[in-house]
DNA sequence: CGTTTAATCTCGACT
DNA sequence: AGTCGAGGTTAAACG
């Protein structure tokens, strides 16, 4: 269903409805947008593109940018109403984390309703999990002797993602980066060999090894990673076969 | 411009003109997508919806949540073409990091191309760096008898977000999250402090404090805190019940 | 549920 | 251009 520059009555009625039915809706125009949640925002009235998915998730496009400047992924109440001055009001409503996005549309220019079939397969290639795989199964490939003891060991402070032993029978821990790794990995490995240290006797914990395998390391994370004392190695994935990623709604629409 | 069902010459021509006067743009219908780029994505041709902004950025929505199933943030070339089969094809380039998405178009059952103005105003309430400037103005809120002496001191490994001397003449490390803490914040809080320790004498060492500011912590962020014999305060950014209790909020949502 | 982490994160800021 | 860090991150995996 197509509207163009719908009254507020037809508005506010076909939103309703394709709310009901669960539709994809769209409604393009003049809008005001108040969040009030984990933060709090405000925008002036300006143009743009409210979306409706079935699943309830609502987000609100400008301009520019992937982003959307406004959003509730998930909403546990949707309404719609009329504010104090009369005008189409959309509250999207949600619980846990309590967050409220509220919507006043002023003079719609488009409003737009169908049916979306729920997407099919996605399939992705070069995820972190296809890389782990690939590393468990070539260990040696990091370094000549390496012997997997591990795979996503919890530590405490979260999971290693290879626990390993190297020829001279040292404890090694391995942290698996996608892209080029920054300080930030080299903080997360950092944080998983001295959980390890810890918790093996003295005698042991000076040998324990820490290896970031990433394609490659940004300069000051490479300079951090050296005053550790932990170690950068060359790791690409190279995807041998697709992760299938089944995307089914979370609901089924009879 | 509104086309329903527009034939693979429609959409070509009004793809092209949008694209070149730099209009919203929106295909609503069957297609694939093939991603290549930082990683490799494939979808199944399935009902999606189109969205290429002024700016030139991309992206591929399903039927379910926020994300989109593809996108491109930026674009350095936009083509549109036909394929082998004479379908309607939408390529969008981007250099360094070398990405490319290919959407081929099979029945489109709505395109609409318009102009949207830029947006207005947008004033976001919350955030971390507005919680710094609260805390910072206001630093007997989280214990009588703070004193600030530094703001983003930087120590090597990042900056102290606040660094501060208590009533007992300690001195003391704050780090701030504007969400509840986790035990990365813990790590973090402890490489600043122990940096901090590192160069003071060893006779104030051991009175170095660190204060872990956020809403709330989890609960192994929690028992890692204690164990490390660091600190946490509650530290809201926005008021949790503005009207019941007209207490001065930390910050005002205009 | 809560907690943790990957992400084609995006996006802005700073060097 | 490269790097870092926040984000209303989102979303998925795991206990």
């Amino acid at each position: 269903m197509i509207l163009e520059t719908p009254d507020k009555a037809t508005l506010e009625d076909a939103l309703r409805l394709a709310i009901e039915s669960r539709e994809f809706v769209q409604v393009i125009g003049p809008c005001e947008v108040v969040y009030v949640g984990r933060a709090a925002s405000l925008t002036e009235s300006g143009e743009y593109v409210v979306m409706l998915k079935p699943d309830g998730s609502l987000q609100v496009h400008g301009a520019r940018g992937v982003k959307p400047i406004n959003w509730q992924p998930k909403t546990d109440d949707l309404r719609v109403t009329r504010d104090e001055d009369d005008r189409v009001m959309l509250l999207a409503e949600r619980r846990s984390p309590s967050e409220l996005v509220q919507i006043t549309f002023f003079e719609p220019r488009l409003m737009i309703a169908l049916e979306l079939r729920d997407e099919k397969v996605f399939q992705l290639h070069g995820s972190e999990a296809q890389m782990h795989e690939a590393l468990k199964r070539n260990l040696s490939s990091l370094e000549i002797g390496l012997t997997l003891l591990e795979h996503e060991l919890p530590v405490g402070v979260g999971d290693i993602d290879i626990y390993a032993r190297d020829a001279q029978g040292c404890v090694v821990v391995i942290e698996i980066k996608r892209s080029k790794a920054s300080q930030e990995a080299v903080h997360q490995l950092e944080r998983y060999v001295s959980a390890v240290r810890l918790q093996l006797p003295p005698l042991f914990s000076a040998g324990v090894r820490g290896i970031l395998a990433a394609p490659d390391i940004s300069k000051p994370a490479r300079k951090q990673l050296e005053r550790l004392g932990l170690e950068f190695k060359v790791f690409t994935a190279l995807p041998e076969e697709p992760k299938t990623v089944p995307q089914t709604g979370l609901f089924e629409l009879a």
